[in-house]
RNA sequence: GUGAGCGUAGCUCAACUGGUUAGAGCUCUGGACUGUGGAUCCAGUGGUUGGGGGUUCAAGUCCCCUCGCUCACCCCA
């Protein structure tokens, strides 16, 4: 059996590639317009910086990737990134700088679970993350610059749920409230959030099972009991947004499942995505890098599932992604005539034209219809005829029409060359 | 981790209730056309029917196991 790609693991082909990138682009450029640096943080960490912040007995947590290392290192591969900022923030002094610090990513995470539409083992995200800044404006801004960045791809239909979780102060009162509002009811309850009473009370808000939703009804509601501080936070968030003229629901049950969000959560889904429609998620995690053992610095962040906002643009058929810069082909039929493509190749290349030669030998005919399969603008024709008369034979390849090049006026030809394919990006 | 559906050529799919040597279209290669690609026609390459085991005179077809894909639960990106 011939060796395949691990489970829920993809090659991302030339052909996708450039869609990657022209995302990727489109983002890193969008983010610097807000003052953001891109950070390249490592795959792999020590799994306890992972299991510290995102929780042990979280989903996330579970789903990691654990190996030991020869020296019996406990390792991980990263499930998410924002441990590892923080940790670098950490490691590096970083809050000894003045004012906040902004980085993006964009890179591979790795999470044990079973694939599924828009869920792999290894995908990738794009995120950001501001560390040292707590006023609710940024809130605004993070989420602003995320729609922004959809609008500039051409998304159209995307939601923005919106939540606050509380914070330190507020979250365990209310978990206690909660908790014993569910111990009255628990025998009503699923296995799962009977289960889920002992470790994260909250992720029973959001169980989709309708005996469970019956009693999530009457449970008292997190909003009316978060703490002043988070209420006149989560009002200058809401009324920010609204100024901006952004659009979004409230979602009282949407419980992120990483422990270290507090206040602000939020989400952006695509309804044409199916069960795996969030293309977006993030929040604020005051607590963080204080966790992680650096002084109390409140932060926020997001990340962008890549693999899913590629499913919704190809769903929305915007064929807007870049084509392949339109190139030239040249051909050659004997010895005499290569020696003269070399030459050809190199001034053409060095005029920035995209340009392939075959070494094969092969005849006129085959080698053009290799030119036309790799859908060049041009092919240039030199045989033994052309050799002694010292020109070449340019052959456009959509008309077909051809014209006879002088060997001496090369270098003219080659600039004016290079223009028209500028001008002409959509000829193939 | 749980459930359901599906695995036949590189791709898309055939093969009646088990019955000769598993077919077709597209792609690919070559030819018609030895210095002119795309169109047409002709020919050819290509398969351990995902893998393993079982039932049977006989298995692509039925049964079990396993791997993978897909979708959903779960959860998230």
């Amino acid at each position: 059996m011939m060796i395949q790609t691990p489970r829920g693991v993809e090659d991302i082909l030339p052909h996708q590639i450039s869609k990657y990138q022209w995302i990727e682009k489109k983002a890193s450029s969008l983010f610097h317009l807000y003052g953001y640096e891109e950070i390249r943080i490592p795959t792999f960490e020590n799994a306890e910086l992972f299991l510290r912040s995102v929780g042990k007995e979280t989903d996330v947590g579970k789903q990691m990737y654990i190996f030991k290392d020869k020296k019996g290192r406990n390792l991980s591969l990263r499930p998410e990134a924002t441990a590892s900022v923080a940790r670098a923030y950490i490691q590096h002094r970083l809050y000894e700088k003045p004012g906040d610090w902004r980085v993006y990513y964009i890179g591979p995470m790795f999470r044990y679970e079973r694939p599924q539409a828009g869920r792999l083992r290894e995908f990738r995200q794009i995120g950001v993350e501001v560390l040292g800044e707590a006023a609710p404006q940024l809130d605004v801004e993070v989420i602003e610059m995320v729609c922004q960045f959809f609008k500039r791809l051409g998304l159209a239909n995307f939601n923005v749920q919106l939540n606050s979780i509380g914070c330190k102060k507020c979250r365990p009162d209310y978990e206690k409230r909660l908790k014993e509002y569910f111990k009255r009811n628990i025998s009503s309850l699923c296995p799962v959030c009977q289960k889920r009473y002992e470790y994260n009370v909250l992720r029973i808000l959001d169980c989709k099972k309708e005996s469970c939703q019956k009693v999530v009804e009457k449970a008292p509601f997190l909003k009316d009991h978060l703490c002043e501080d988070c209420k006149i936070h989560f009002e200058k968030v809401k009324m920010g947004l609204e100024d901006m003229g952004i659009k979004f629901n409230l979602d009282p049950y949407l419980v992120r499942g990483l422990d270290y969000y507090t206040r602000t959560t939020f989400e952006i889904t695509i309804p044409s995505l199916g069960a795996q429609n969030a293309i977006c998620g993030g929040g604020r995690y005051d607590g963080l890098v204080k966790e992680l053992g650096g002084p109390y610095t409140p932060g926020i962040g997001f990340s962008i599932g890549v693999e899913r906002l590629l499913i919704a643009l190809e769903k929305d058929e915007m064929n807007f992604f870049p084509k392949n810069s339109p190139g030239v082909y040249v051909i050659t039929l004997d010895k005499k005539s290569q020696k003269m493509g070399y030459y050809l190749v190199n001034l053409l290349r060095s005029k920035g034209i995209k340009t392939w030669m075959s070494f094969s030998g092969d005849n006129l005919s085959s080698q053009l219809r290799l030119a036309n399969r790799k859908g060049v603008c041009w092919a240039i024709i030199i045989g033994e005829e052309e050799v002694n008369k010292e020109i070449l034979i340019l052959k456009d390849m959509e008309s077909g029409k051809q014209r006879e090049i002088e060997w001496r006026r090369l270098e003219e030809f080659s600039q004016n060359l290079n223009f028209q394919l500028k001008r002409s990006r959509d000829c193939d």
